[in-house]
DNA sequence: TTTTCATATAAAATTATTTTCATATGTTAA
DNA sequence: TTAACATATGAAAATAATTTTATATGAAAA
């Protein structure tokens, strides 16, 4: 992951991951332990440790310690109303693309 | 690039590209031909075209010929909204990182 | 009907990302 | 202060995306 440039692009980025996105829209509705989400995910430990780090050192999320866990929370509200228009936005192209010849 | 899933995670990867993200920008606010692309964007045309065709596939452009000229045009408006709250959290994120802990 | 212009595409070369495996670190419980 | 737990990290392996170069295609003008 290329960490030293900032920018718009890089959000998009950290969402264009499968895994990440499934990480950030569960922590969208609540804080979660690392183990937590490695339950809800049912993934490899080492992996989604990764991707939250990718998450964290890009602003996404944020983490603190609380006893034994590490818990993790999205970072600002802005982040919601992306996944949101993300998730709109996705549903109106999965139609056109239905209809038209995007793909052929 | 992986046309056959198509989703959400798509959409951002198509912008998570800058090269995209800047072509998705200019056809956010007018429908340009391909070498009126490649003029605001002084860069390479097969680059250009071979991005087009990344935003074609996935459904976020459409095109058209108009005499000698493929005109694209974005596909929806709720790629216009997508761009707006991104371009409002990458703001957001970019505050929270100049205090923060990321990319420590 | 050949030439020109605009755009697309294929294939190779380069570069980046993701995943896995092994191991390290720091905290708490015993 | 050792053992156990939760999480992080490094490095290798696997996979994917980007960029460039060269060439093809197809519409329009000559």
């Amino acid at each position: 992951m290329l960490l030293n440039e900032i920018g718009e692009a890089n959000i998009y980025k950290m969402l264009s991951d499968e895994t990440r996105l499934k990480i950030l829209k569960l922590l969208s509705s609540e804080s979660l332990s690392v183990s937590g989400i490695i339950n809800k995910m049912g993934m490899d430990q080492p992996l989604i440790s990764h991707k939250l780090k990718d998450l964290r050192e890009n602003g996404l999320v944020i983490s603190y310690r609380s006893g034994k866990n590490i818990i993790y929370k999205i970072s600002d509200d802005s982040l919601r109303n992306l996944l949101r228009a993300g998730s709109e936005a996705g549903k109106k192209i999965e139609r056109i693309c239905k209809c038209a010849e995007c793909d052929e």
